[in-house]
DNA sequence: GTATATTGTAAACTAACACTTATCAATATG
DNA sequence: CATATTGATAAGTGTTAGTTTACAATATAC
């Protein structure tokens, strides 16, 4: 089966979760990464890393998985939709 | 709060799945990929991608998401046990 | 109105890493 | 003994997350 929906990338999520005020400047230098990190991000150039999840669930107050789950959901529907090789289920001894 | 035990390496788990007698080289031709490829994540040396997830997946039946979720939180506690920066919470509008 | 600072993104560069093929030592098999 | 197969390492390629630098656009100061 696969996932019907492509996946809002996580730094679209990201950018509801930023005051309205808020200047991507600003963001970054909380987050102690440079503007350019956080833009791409935000831009959906980059994904989340670990280290990215950690930083935004110490700042955001969620945990660290939420971001990094939707970041695994993107990459995998990604990778969904690539061509993909033909494998032949594994033979188990039944139980 | 953090993760208090160490998650196995999914290649340590992937380990377990395969057939005592069916070797690496084996194991490789029906997952598509090089030998080198398996071996390294066997031995902790190469994380799950999202490709190999589903390559997985479709061999042993599994959900992808089983595999990518153990990288996942392999590779969160990796980036806990790093020096990390101290963030301020942001400051939020109570409702 | 012009000068200066700040913004967000792009460009250029670096480091890390997943993948491949080639190589090698060790083990099995003829 | 000779040959083939195994699993891991070495070397090379491509991708990408991070940095600093550069730039055009907008805001602020004088």
């Amino acid at each position: 089966m696969s996932r019907m929906h492509n996946p809002a990338h996580p730094g679209e999520v990201l950018r509801e979760w930023l005051p309205e005020e808020m200047t991507v400047t600003q963001a970054a230098k909380e987050l102690q990464v440079s503007r350019v990190t956080l833009s791409k991000v935000l831009n959906g150039k980059a994904g989340i890393t670990a280290s990215m999840a950690l930083r935004l669930s110490s700042w955001l107050g969620t945990t660290p998985d939420v971001w990094l789950g939707m970041q695994t959901q993107w990459d995998l529907w990604q990778a969904e939709q690539q061509p993909r090789p033909k494998i032949r289920p594994l033979e188990r001894l039944p139980v």
